[in-house]
DNA sequence: GCCTGGCCCTGTACCGTTCT
DNA sequence: AGAACGGTACAGGGCCAGGC
């Protein structure tokens, strides 16, 4: 768990590595340290555009500019963005850049010209350079999108040269991009890694450089995420618009509090008006509290690190700040007293509805999909060509996660379980599945996944070997664009936009006529927590389920249950798989469910109470073994199961006896297994009935104890939904 | 001592603009 | 012209203080 708020911080330490230009260039292999290609042959032709002038004269195509270090430079440019595999250059784009830049070069002094280094050449430079050199070729200016073209290039090699060619640390640059610069600190899975944090708004050097310092001491001990840092730039950016407003403000803001809370007063007010250039509409309310604290954070941590800041900012005024600047704004903002926000889910037919039309977005391009849902005419779609999203989305829907724990999930995120092939039926748990998840600390991030999840799984995994063939793909869901090396994980981001272009395609509405999206994907984890509350599973067993740290957030949603977590689990007696009661208490028990962090270790018919360290070596065997609980809560799925059981003997014994000619021997190992089993179950319903009639609270166990709940997807009790879900109390 | 509401951090949703 | 991005808005989840 990272600590918060603390404020005072050692020094950055300076990066171990060496990144000069000579380590760059090293790294060039032979074959590409010359600018010169054929653009149609491999492994070249991944690192261009597809541009039909060039592509089908069959030359070599020379970017050389004469002078050695701006040739390397080019060289060691374009080999980096092929083996990345981030970006891809426009063959005429480069010619473009590549005569601008010679023109710039000629304009140097003779001696200087073979050591002049593109990074001296600010995007800027450039641009003028290419617009004047294409006015004198055609005399007439380029269109914009043609210069922006030129200048992405630019940019994207000035940025690529001096954050990776030159020792500077990463917090110096104005711009922080995690896909340029390895050394930025960062978690294993970052959810919103392809966010640019730009300081180049901050016009104040004071202000720019101390949130320098500010925002690369949080991410350097991790008491800020990058998702945080990046809305806190922005935020601070209003800060140093409005200051723009004012001939000239010192760092202190003013010299009384009196002259400090003036400032800050205006500052409040040009948040609550539009003004033009900076926000056409007011802003929120709740922006304006985010970035009124974004601003009082700062200076808590500017107050308390003066001395610090001040040495590293080389600015004296900072070491004037007094305690007055740790409360900029009055603290007697209230907010108004808001209702908790009400659930909102997926009702069944909902969701059925909605997987009907998923196959808009499974189907490509190119093709037409028809899809017919009960009571509607058929309707037919263009294909958007977006196997995986759909595939992960059909896993949001069946396991509740987050997207972000979907997208960026292991490529190999499953464990399977030692079940046997027997026993599987559609809705088993047959695996543990390992999702990323970042958002909440000290959970652990693994769930039982059943065969549905499992299968989509599989599927997905033989797209990504498809599409990526022999290269390493460590992700389960590939970004599908800029990812040409299949290295990084999909962002949130682009499946948001296709999820939001399905709901445009499709455009479906609920009964009451209001729009039903894809994109709203949190929905699914209320449905799907929502669907295990009203299936009965206790609360505590939700609230593992969906990893939430205290049973707060799952009682939420389980407004429909009379009982809290801790009373349901109370009211039952447990007993143990012989039939006995266990010499436990029933407070103890729940502790011990309480310590052990695992989904898993609920069973769809108990509780397993080996401690969580041990190691269960009887495979599925739950039944017959010693270390299972059971209460009356589950009495109903024991009678169940018996049923099914017999039901499966015979039937077994039959096929036997079919395809053998004699009767299965008694000794039959399948046989006595599921004789043993049958024999705890019935010691099991004996004891739990004995147990019902005593106990009034739980008359009926299973029944009518209970509030009367629909089940919301269970295909053998409404036949409504094609989602097969892992019941949590079924026979897995 | 317990409960509740508010605050803070972090992630998701949405929309208009920019890029390709 | 469709995909990606930037900025804004807001929801989810943890935590703590203040009221009882």
């Amino acid at each position: 768990m990272v600590q918060k708020n603390i404020l005072t911080f050692p020094t950055i330490p300076e990066p171990a590595l060496s990144r000069s230009w000579e380590t760059a260039w090293e790294k060039v292999p032979a074959e590409w340290q010359e600018p010169v290609y054929r653009l149609d042959r491999a492994p070249n032709n991944r690192v261009f555009v597809r541009n039909s002038n060039y592509l089908y004269s069959n030359k070599t195509y020379d970017y050389r500019t004469g002078h050695t270090l701006a040739d390397q430079e080019l060289a060691w440019y374009i080999y980096t963005i092929w083996s990345e595999g981030t970006l891809k250059v426009d063959p005429a784009m480069l010619r473009w850049y590549v005569t601008s830049t010679q023109a710039l070069i000629d304009r140097q002094p003779a001696e200087m010209r073979d050591t002049y280094s593109l990074a001296n050449i600010e995007p800027y430079m450039l641009i003028k350079e290419a617009a004047r050199a294409f006015y004198e070729r055609n005399e007439r200016y380029p269109s914009p999108n043609n210069l922006k073209n030129v200048e992405s290039i630019a940019k994207n090699l000035y940025q690529h040269l001096t954050v990776r060619c030159s020792d500077t640390p990463w917090y110096e640059h104005d711009v922080w991009n995690m896909r340029l610069d390895s050394r930025i600190p960062r978690r294993e899975n970052e959810p919103h890694a392809e966010r640019v944090i730009s300081l180049e708004q901050l016009t104040q050097t004071w202000l720019k450089e101390a949130a320098r310092f500010w925002f690369s001491q949080a991410l350097t001990y991790g008491y800020y995420t990058w998702t945080s840092v990046a809305s806190r730039v922005t935020y601070l950016n209003y800060f140093s618009r409005f200051l723009a407003t004012y001939e000239h403000t010192p760092a202190t803001l003013g010299e009384s509090l009196g002259s400090i809370r003036k400032l800050t007063t205006a500052f409040t007010d040009y948040l609550k008006n539009p003004v033009e250039g900076c926000h056409e509409n007011a802003l929120s309310e709740t922006t304006i509290g985010s970035v009124t604290s974004t601003l009082q954070r700062f200076y808590e941590f500017a107050y308390e690190n003066k001395d610090l800041i001040t040495e590293t900012t080389h600015t004296e005024a900072w070491l004037n700040l007094t305690a007055d600047h740790t409360r900029l704004f009055p603290t007697y903002r209230r907010k108004k007293k808001g209702k908790a926000h009400p659930v909102t889910f997926f009702t069944s037919d909902e969701l059925t509805l909605m997987l009907a039309h998923l196959d808009v977005l499974k189907t490509p391009m190119t093709q037409q999909v028809t899809v017919q849902t009960p009571g509607a005419e058929p309707a037919t779609f263009t294909g958007l060509g977006d196997e995986q999203a759909a595939r992960a989305w059909m896993i949001q829907a069946l396991t509740g996660r987050r997207a972000s724990e979907i997208l960026m999930m292991d490529y190999q995120p499953l464990t399977m379980l030692d079940v046997d092939p027997e026993k599987i039926q559609e809705d088993s748990f047959i695996a543990r599945m390992t999702y990323q998840q970042t958002k909440v600390d000290g959970v652990e991030p693994t769930i039982l996944v059943d065969v549905a999840v499992v299968n989509i799984i599989k599927e997905q995994q033989a797209y990504v070997e498809e599409k990526y063939p022999g290269l390493e793909h460590p992700y389960l869901f590939p970004n599908p664009r800029a990812n040409f090396t299949g290295s990084r994980p999909r962002s949130y981001r682009s499946y948001a936009d296709t999820l939001k272009r399905l709901d445009a395609t499709v455009k479906l509405t609920n009964k009451a006529g209001e729009p039903l999206r894809f994109s709203q994907t949190h929905r699914l984890r209320h449905t799907r927590a929502t669907e295990l509350l009203n299936n009965g599973v206790p609360v505590h067993v939700v609230q593992r389920y969906l990893g939430h740290r205290s049973p707060e957030m799952t009682m939420r949603y389980a407004e429909t249950l009379a009982a809290t977590a801790e009373a349901e689990f109370l009211r039952y007696k447990k007993v143990g798989s012989d039939g006995r009661d266990l010499g436990l208490s029933a407070k103890d028990l729940l502790e011990i469910s309480q310590l052990d962090h695992r989904a898993d270790r609920i069973l769809p018919n108990g509780y397993c109470m080996l401690p969580p360290t041990q190691t269960c070596d009887k495979g599925n065997a739950c039944l017959p073994c010693g270390a299972f609980a059971t209460d009356a809560s589950y009495i109903q799925e024991h009678r169940d199961q018996l049923t099914r059981l017999e039901a499966l003997i015979e039937a077994r014994k039959n096929q036997y006896k079919a395809r053998r000619g004699e009767d299965m021997p008694e000794t039959n190992v399948w046989l006595t297994g599921r004789l043993r089993e049958k024999a705890s179950l019935e010691a099991i319903i004996t004891k739990l009935e004995n147990e019902a009639a005593q106990n009034k609270a739980v008359s009926g166990a299973g029944t009518s104890g209970r509030v009367a709940l629909t089940l919301l997807t269970n295909p053998a009790k409404n036949g409504t939904s094609p989602i097969v879900q892992p019941n949590l109390r079924t026979q897995r």
